[in-house]
DNA sequence: TGTTCCCGCCACATG
DNA sequence: CATGTGGCGGGAACA
C-alpha cells in the first residue's frame, strides 16, 4: 500500500463507467510477458518471488503459475524457498532437447493416427526434475550445493505423498505438454485432443474440464514467449495449439523471425504493475488517486520497428518481426489465415509511448529477444523436428 | 450459449 | 506453529 504505483491501464476512455473489468489485462500470458521482460537481464542472478508479486501487482500465486511453467522449459531454475535463478532463453534449447528425448524414452510418440491410440501417457513416471549443468554463478556465499541426490533411484517404488502431488502439478503438466510437440512431428494439436492425450481420457468429466483449466493456463505462458500459438484446426472450428518452438533456426544465418506477441487481441497491456480492479463489482474503493497516465491504452505495440536512422540494413527485424518473412517450406499450412500486414502497420501508427517506463521495458524486451536469438543461432543448430 | 480462464480458498509442504 | 507452495474449481468475461 505504501507505493501507488504510476499510471494505470484502463482501456483508453474517457467517462469510463464504471471501469469494466477486462480479462485480458490481467492474463497469464500478458503477465508472463511483463515478467519476462522484468527479470531478463545479464544481472538478474535471482528473483525473488515476493519481488516479483509486487513489481508485478500481483498476488504470489500468480508468480507460481508462471514460474512453474517457465521453469518446465528452462527459463527459469528453481534455487531455494523463494528465490529463482534466472536461466534465460538460451537455456530453452537445451531444455526442449532434454524434454524432447526424456518423452522419446517413453512412449510419447502416440500420434493419433487412428483413433484407437490409447494414449499411455498418463502415469508417466517422471524422473524428477534436475537441470543439467548447475554451473552458473554459484551464489556467492558458502557451498550450499543442493542436496539434489538423483542418481540413483530407488526409492521410487514408495511413490511418496509428495510424489504424488507432483504428479498433478502444473509443471509437470507443462512437461508433458511440450513433450508432445517435441516428439511428434505434427505441430498442430487441438485442445481437446492434448487434454485427452494428457490425461487417460477422462471419462470423468469434472476431471476434465479442470485439467483443460490447466491446459489455457499453461499456452497461455507459452504463447507469451512464442514456443506455441493458438489456432485452430484446419478443417474445424476446434482450437488448438501450433508449436512454433525455435523459428527459423535450421540454417544459420538468414532470417530468423518471429512475431513476438500474440496476434492482435491479447496484447500488451500497457502496464507493468497490474493495480486494476477486481473482477467482481468491488466497490470502487480504489482511493487513491491514480494518474491516468493515459498511457498507450492497448495498440499493438508489435510495431515497434525501432529506430529508422540505424545502420544500413546490418540486422534489422526488431523482435517483433512480422512473419511476413520467409516462412521456410515449413508445411503447406495452407491456411486462409489473414496475414497482418505489420509493415503497413507500422508505417502508419507508430507507437508513440507517453510513458517512459512503458518504453523503457519495451526496449528491454526487444534487447532480450534479440540475445535469445542470436545465442540461439551462435550455437549449434538444434534441430528438433 | 459454450469457451476461455482469473481469482483466491484452503490443503499440503517446508522452515 | 508460521509461512511458502500450489491444487482445484466456481463463476465471470469473452466469443
Amino acid at each position: 500500500m505504501a507505493s501507488l504505483s504510476s499510471a494505470s491501464t484502463l482501456p483508453e476512455s474517457s467517462s469510463s463507467r464504471h471501469h469494466t473489468y477486462s480479462r485480458k489485462q490481467k492474463s497469464l500470458g500478458l503477465l508472463c510477458s511483463n515478467f519476462l521482460s522484468l527479470y531478463n537481464r545479464d544481472d538478474i542472478s535471482s528473483i525473488g518471488l515476493d519481488d516479483a508479486a509486487s513489481r508485478l501487482g500481483v498476488e504470489r500465486r500468480r508468480i507460481y503459475d508462471i514460474v512453474n511453467v517457465l521453469e518446465s522449459v528452462g527459463v527459469l531454475a528453481r534455487k531455494a524457498k523463494n528465490q529463482y535463478s534466472w536461466k534465460g532463453f538460451g537455456a530453452i534449447p537445451r531444455a526442449l532437447q532434454q524434454l524432447k528425448d526424456e518423452g522419446l524414452r517413453e512412449n510419447f510418440n502416440s500420434l493419433d493416427g487412428s483413433d484407437f491410440a490409447k494414449a499411455s501417457i498418463f502415469n508417466i513416471r517422471v524422473s524428477d526434475d534436475e537441470d543439467d549443468d548447475e554451473r552458473f554463478s554459484g551464489p556467492t556465499t558458502g557451498s550450499q550445493t543442493d542436496k539434489s541426490n538423483t542418481s540413483l533411484n530407488l526409492k521410487s517404488s514408495a511413490s511418496s505423498k509428495t510424489e504424488n502431488r507432483r504428479e498433478k502439478s502444473l509443471a509437470l503438466l507443462t512437461q508433458n505438454f511440450v513433450k508432445l510437440f517435441v516428439c511428434s512431428s505434427a505441430d498442430v494439436i487441438s485442445l481437446d485432443e492434448a487434454a485427452k492425450l494428457l490425461l487417460g481420457d477422462a471419462h470423468n468429466s469434472s476431471i476434465m474440464r479442470t485439467k483443460v483449466r490447466r491446459l489455457y493456463d499453461i499456452a497461455n505462458v507459452l504463447s507469451s514467449m512464442n514456443l506455441i500459438e493458438k489456432t485452430h484446426t484446419t478443417d474445424t472450428r476446434k482450437p488448438a495449439f501450433r508449436w512454433l518452438g525455435l523459428r527459423g533456426k535450421a540454417e544459420s544465418g538468414s532470417t530468423h523471425n518471429l512475431a513476438l506477441n500474440e496476434s492482435r487481441k491479447r496484447s500488451f497491456g500497457a502496464d507493468v504493475t497490474n493495480i486494476s480492479f477486481k473482477r467482481n463489482k468491488v466497490d470502487s474503493s480504489i482511493g487513491g488517486q491514480i494518474k491516468h497516465a493515459r498511457s498507450a491504452h492497448e495498440v499493438d505495440v508489435s510495431v515497434l520497428e525501432e529506430d529508422s536512422k540505424d545502420t544500413s540494413k546490418s540486422y534489422q527485424f526488431g523482435p517483433f518481426a512480422p512473419v511476413t518473412v520467409a516462412r521456410v517450406g515449413d508445411s503447406g499450412n495452407s491456411n486462409p489465415r489473414r496475414f497482418h500486414d505489420w509493415e503497413s502497420l507500422a508505417s502508419t501508427y507508430r507507437p508513440q509511448y507517453q510513458n517512459q517506463a512503458l518504453k523503457d521495458l519495451f526496449s528491454h524486451y526487444m534487447e532480450a529477444w534479440k540475445s535469445w536469438y542470436s545465442e540461439v543461432a551462435g550455437k549449434k543448430p538444434i534441430q528438433i523436428s
